[in-house]
DNA sequence: CACTTTCGTTGGATCGGTTCAAATTTTGAC
DNA sequence: GTCAAAATTTGAACCGATCCAACGAAAGTG
């Protein structure tokens, strides 16, 4: 049997394309990369060998070697990739690095896993430039799968203290203080914290000194910086009850079942992230709470949720854009010095935080 | 001068661990590639040499040209990139992509651009396995590009009567058929239609003859389902008022301006979309129009926020799980015949449709 | 007509790996 | 101690392009 066209489909090459036209793979090549240079006659025959023979064009994994560069940057995270189209805080920031992205035409590659073998394995197989890391509370693993492959990398809002890895966070002392400081000028005076996790243990009820010595420095730095800007009011800040939650609706409302349970409970509520105080928005009204009447509470983030709550909401707000547009940035125009950077936070004043009630 | 270790930093190749470990670089590869058959003793020795020299590991650009496979999966759009970050649709839909990839293992690339040229090029040369094309109405070229790659794809809701391209979408008519029957079935006798856009005319009051003629067929086909059963019970669909508009807040509510503006406004309206029952939402609200008390409404698609709307709303879901699903299983498992599928849609009543007022 | 440009084309080198048949070494059996 | 079988290692081929130095032909110059 004479092989004819056999059954398996094998792949047109440029070089099928430029023994079909009677050119060398150099001229071919220069058809589809650097049509001016091809005398046209010859540009012609060529495009047509590739018509004529079903050629799809130049197939990039085969231009990308020798290139070098991919054009996309790798956004990685330890969640599921149902994580960027879900969650508030990360759509937002997905949004913002898009939009870097698109200016410069680069590409976004989202790296994921369910599992952490199969993390590893699609982080050192990513086809990108460089990695966006979405670091979850201490979630060190990604950070040192990223920087094993020895390409520019930048971690999101971070929770580490190391030095040595390049990040993007903001100035969450600062930010904490402002949020203390805004309900203290209000004239509140008892306080309740609703905390991010410090550790991987769960939830309940705090205290400072566990705090300090919590594993995630986010968690760590916004109690300090509320602590440090009620101190200055003079506030025992030793009374102050913290409740650590996981950052869902189940335990921040046993968190305010536990505040509330108390003789005194608080007239504010400090919350470490939007979500916790979005929660704790449904929780107050369910239990006819007025906010900000008889209770004021001031989130952390800044996500649009916050702007369309009932009552809006009151909160310290990252600049997420300027976020992921430097974090674009830093992959893109990598000069080998990748820095750590400390974004100033903003209060957004909406309405769930108003007087101490009398 | 001698050279010495000069400015640049060049990267380190799997050649150079083999030259320094002494080993040839088949057997550096199998280091990595497949470590188990390497003697313990050379594993030891090529990983110490990589280790030394700051080796990252096999570079997945290479390889790549030899596996084939990418395994990504692009998805592109002819939207900026952050349209599958906003748009809610297409947030349910990602989601649901990203589920199905999990699974398999597969990576996501979006793909997208500014400008059209942009789009071409980025199409031409993502390094993907297959394409899953948003296609926004009518958008054809998007799917041209995609073909001219010869690589498998699948348009998502493809608002095209072109059969030759794989596609995964519902069936309009039958849909829009559930909602029109919900509503007449509940005794409402006088209705309006909020239509998404028939071409890229830009928003105003139409006709069912102009409807008819539409550049986009998913416009058209919801008309047709709502038109059909409309008339099984009586209604003369002639006198239904039909308003295109653009799927944003300001076209629905000058569409609602037109509409109630009549001497005998409608009891029942049958948006096309979500999105647009949602702003109709706002506009009956703010002038005090009681739903479902005074009107009815039914939106279409099923995205997340019409469960938790004031009221929620009643309308007609789309499988955007299962569309996701199948459209990645397409791709992935592609034996070579990628065929159109019409999948089912479901009526979901909620509080936004009621009996007709008396 | 010889000589320099200019233009287009060629073919080899290269990008950084993987793979596999063949060569080599080690192990096991008798 | 010899030989076959098993375990490792080697080195060339290949994946699909781009790039560039060198070359041949056509055009321009004196």
């Amino acid at each position: 049997m004479a092989p004819m066209t056999s059954g398996k489909t094998r792949p047109v090459r440029l070089a099928d394309i430029a023994k079909a036209a009677g050119v060398s793979h150099g001229t071919a090549s220069n058809v589809f990369a650097r049509p001016e240079i091809v005398r046209e006659e010859v540009r012609e025959r060529v495009k047509a060998a590739a018509e004529a023979m079903g050629y799809g064009g130049p197939d990039p994994k085969g231009r990308l070697l020798r290139a070098g560069k991919v054009n996309a940057i790798g956004v990685a995270t330890g969640e599921p990739l149902s994580y960027f189209f879900d969650d508030p805080f990360a759509r937002v920031m997905m949004a913002s690095i898009s939009q870097a992205c698109d200016a410069t035409g680069a590409g976004i590659s989202l790296v994921s896993a369910a599992n952490s073998e199969q993390l590893a394995w699609n982080i050192q197989s990513a086809l990108v430039d460089g990695f966006i890391v979405f670091c979850m509370e201490g979630d060190s693993r990604l950070v040192q799968l990223a920087r094993e492959r020895k390409l520019p990398f930048v971690a999101l809002d971070l929770d580490s203290d190391d030095q040595t890895v390049a990040a993007i966070g903001i100035d969450n002392i600062a930010g904490a203080g402002l949020a203390a400081r805004h309900l203290a000028e209000l004239g509140h005076r008892r306080f309740a914290v609703l905390a991010l996790p410090c550790a991987d243990a769960g939830f309940g009820p705090t205290t400072q000194a566990q705090v300090e010595m919590a594993l995630y420095s986010g968690t760590r730095d916004r109690l300090r910086g509320y602590f440090a800007e009620l101190s200055s009011f003079d506030i025992d800040v030793s009374l102050v009850p913290i409740y650590e939650t996981v950052n869902d609706e189940k335990s921040v409302w046993a968190g305010l079942d536990h505040i509330f349970a108390g003789a005194e409970p608080p007239t504010a509520i400090l919350a470490m992230s939007d979500r916790i105080a979005l929660h704790a928005l449904d929780w107050l009204r369910q239990h006819d709470i007025a906010v900000p009447g008889d209770v004021s509470i001031v989130g952390f983030d800044g996500v649009p949720e916050g702007a369309i709550s009932e009552p809006p909401l009151t909160t310290v707000a990252q600049p997420i854009a300027e976020m992921g547009r430097r974090a674009v940035k830093a992959i893109l125009e990598n000069d080998g010095s990748l820095s750590r950077q400390l974004l100033p936070v903003d209060l957004v004043v909406r309405a769930s935080s108003g007087p101490a009630p009398a």
